[in-house]
DNA sequence: TGTGAATCGAAACGGATCGTATCGTATCTT
DNA sequence: AAGATACGATACGATCCGTTTCGATTCACA
């Protein structure tokens, strides 16, 4: 079943689609747009359905009939608006494109973007389901897309080749979902200079 | 107040401590023992202090006297096994020392360390107290006694010596944590090696 | 030896929130 | 018009929280 909205498909073995009441696609978009302003506002924790239903001015079954609890509804409402996630650009050399990526997740996460993935991570914790769809819709893409542009860099001579790809994104993400999710010091853009150019020049010396 | 259990000195603005009957020192281990093993066993989202205090064969009363909440508990009884924490040990070089840090402190993880720290970790998203206890008994020692190390490996021409010692923490236990809280794949020696090395030697070559 | 003080277990409390269910009304498809 | 589903309102049982009360217990100290 997962943490999808639930789909007249998925919600019960039941017949074919046809006829009955629409499900209002105004509702839908007031629900999300109201727990993402909620959550940003309260905090994923203090956040109630109830609450989420009142506000948005719907009753709590309209809600439970679309989502299967609260972690379902706010990676919803997040995903809505976050989209496809901050792209890699060409630039002077595929290096130079990574840092300015690092540099836009960094703005991303300065703002409402790092509220919700901090809480929604920390949520997965606790929800194996959210855990799998954190993993699916936000995690493996980014991933995948850094992949690519690291071997591009591998072949164009500028990493080096013997470095496995996954290995470098923990090197240079890392840190920074570390700093995200511990709140220790802000995702300025001198700090993700710094990881990335002390991970790139390296730590070690010749006698090392 | 913070997050330490309750003394008589702060838990009311109460007279001098004299008279009354002790506190069972047998009860506080009982609970805290009891803690340990249902978090690690249902986790820590599913445990609740009435279950606590059934199992441990104690009141609620008893724990609420002691402690002020849930995150509280598991807290102590975290700390109450760990110790001090892994420690850094003399090896032939500084930075060796620094990498077999890295693999206690991943085989720990391993174990029921791991899944506390990642409990904790991730509780304390929600729960400011916490995140200041985590930080002050768990992050801010260990990163005191690596910043030590990381100076001194610097003073011997084993490290850069323009790099921050914080940073190179981040570029080393970012990756631990981050493979940690996301169960991206085990904590293999190999795996930390892996880091350590590729940490040192540097991402880039000549041409970036 | 007894007296005060704090702890203990048991139990009940109000409150929040969960997820479900019921019912009458509204709205769409065929 | 008939059938099917969404919708709002509302109630429900359940769980857990953190607090409070009570009588009984256990200790320190006079």
């Amino acid at each position: 079943m997962g943490l999808s909205p639930r789909t007249k498909a998925n919600q019960t073995e039941m017949q074919a689609v046809r006829g009955g009441r629409p499900r209002s696609e105004q509702l839908h978009q007031a629900i999300l747009q109201t727990t993402f302003d909620l959550v940003l506002r309260d905090g994923f924790r203090a956040v109630s359905l109830e609450g989420i239903a009142a506000t948005a001015g719907v009753s709590k079954a309209t809600i439970y009939r679309r989502w299967p609890n609260k972690a379902a509804v706010v990676m919803d409402a997040f995903t809505n608006k976050v989209g496809s996630g901050t792209l890699f650009h060409k630039s002077s050399t595929v290096a130079e494109s990574i840092r300015l990526q690092m540099r836009a997740m960094a703005k991303s996460f300065r703002g409402s973007d790092g509220t919700l993935v901090k809480a929604l991570l920390a949520e997965s914790e606790f929800d194996p389901e959210l855990a799998k769809a954190l993993q699916e819709r936000w995690t493996l893409p980014r991933r995948r897309m850094a992949i690519l542009v690291i071997q591009e860099a591998i072949r164009k001579g500028e990493m080096h080749s013997e470095v496995d790809p996954e290995d470098v994104i923990d090197i240079l993400y890392g840190p920074i979902y570390y700093r995200l999710q511990r709140n220790a010091g802000a995702l300025t853009n001198a700090y993700i200079d710094r990881i990335f150019h002390t991970a790139m020049k390296g730590l070690g010396t010749k006698n090392s």
